[in-house]
DNA sequence: CTTCGAAAATGACATATGTCATTTACAAAA
DNA sequence: TTTTGTAAATGACATATGTCATTTTCGAAG
């Protein structure tokens, strides 16, 4: 028997998912929490075989709370719902060791796919399987304004990141050699860096 | 009833995975082909919604087989397996539009995730999910050997692509500085490079 | 018009880098 | 043992790079 806890802000939605569930012979809902917070205490006391919970909720989300249940030491397979496709959450979801991620939307598969995360696989909807190679790839977003990047040193920075020396970059952008020259440096200043090699690096790492 | 076709050059190992098919009483197993040629044919008449592959076979392996079958304009979910975790066909599977991955090891989970899969969600095996990002991200041309690169000269290759001036790289692999800078040089005409910042870019776009 | 400030440019300098010819070290093969 | 081949090191050199102080340009604000 495969004992689970249910946790969504909705009530509406909680609800139907535990009858979808219960309605299975090998399946027992076991909790139902309504918030991030109250799903972190019960899983202590409750310890599921898997938990189905909401990502996107009201205080503490869904990838929060997975953190401090696993944190805690419980076991449970976590089973990300999401009502469209949040590609945000998916990256970090992954991160934590969520063992699915799938679509409210299509919840006649909850079932299956509840069974499926208990004997150890992992789940994905259909339509995030296939976005999954650019979702991971997506790197922390680097925000040029936090680092006081202007948009011509951007532009630097991308062709520096192509392998073009100072002297081709000027060329490329009308400026004269010594120009970029400064501009590379003072990029350098500005994210903390020693050279235009570790300037690639950093593109490759955080921003590309 | 979930209408199953079963993939497998060997005949022990498809006759396993029939009876645990078959032992569910809502699972079918429609056919059961010992190469990928063969799969291909019975497809087309058979017309299953679940396949169940051996990705590395004699002959035709699975992810050729796929490919075909897809192509022939199959609606089948297919559903690889893997002895062990063959890294590199991941990739591959997962471009084709393979629904699934996981290891033959825990068969028992077989069931659920033949059922998952054929209600349009994606399975992985527990272990395969953790690889993932790096998985996906691997870029497969780069053949070391096709340009005459060395173990060390690898290592060295790592090491600019992570920012390490000649100086931090000699030390960190007890060389001279000077050899540092050759082999920098011997790599960079190897590879039809100019400077370490496009060996860097050259890492990045290619090899990582 | 003048003032102001940012962007662009210049020149000088120290250092890092890449290339090349040559030498040394050393282990495998003869 | 000698021979040989390869990895490692050295030294010399030209060039690219990064830093800094300073100057020029030029458009907007006064």
């Amino acid at each position: 028997m495969i004992s689970v806890m249910i946790v969504d802000d909705d009530p509406f939605v909680s609800g139907s998912l535990k009858i979808i569930l219960d309605n299975e012979t090998d399946i027992e809902v076991k909790a139902v929490a309504g918030s991030g917070e109250e799903a972190v205490k019960l899983a202590s006391s409750v310890d599921p075989d898997v938990i189905v919970m909401d990502i996107r909720m009201e205080g503490m989300n869904g990838t929060e709370a997975a953190e401090q249940i696993i944190k805690n030491g419980s076991k449970a397979a976590i089973l990300f719902l999401t009502t469209f496709l949040d590609d945000e959450y998916i990256n970090k979801a992954l991160k934590i060791g969520a063992k699915g991620y799938i679509i409210k939307q299509d919840c006649g598969s909850l079932p299956s796919s509840v069974r499926a995360v208990a004997s150890g696989q992992a789940v994905f909807g259909g339509k995030v399987v296939e976005k999954l190679p650019d979702l991971l790839n997506r790197k922390d977003n680097f925000d040029p304004a936090e680092f006081d990047i202007t948009g011509k040193e951007l532009e630097v920075i991308k062709l520096v990141a192509d392998g073009l020396s100072n002297k081709e970059i000027s060329e490329k952008m009308f400026l004269g050699e010594g120009t970029v020259r400064n501009m590379v440096s003072s990029i350098l200043t500005k994210l903390d860096l020693r050279d235009r090699t570790q300037l690639a690096c950093f593109y490759y790492q955080k921003m590309v």
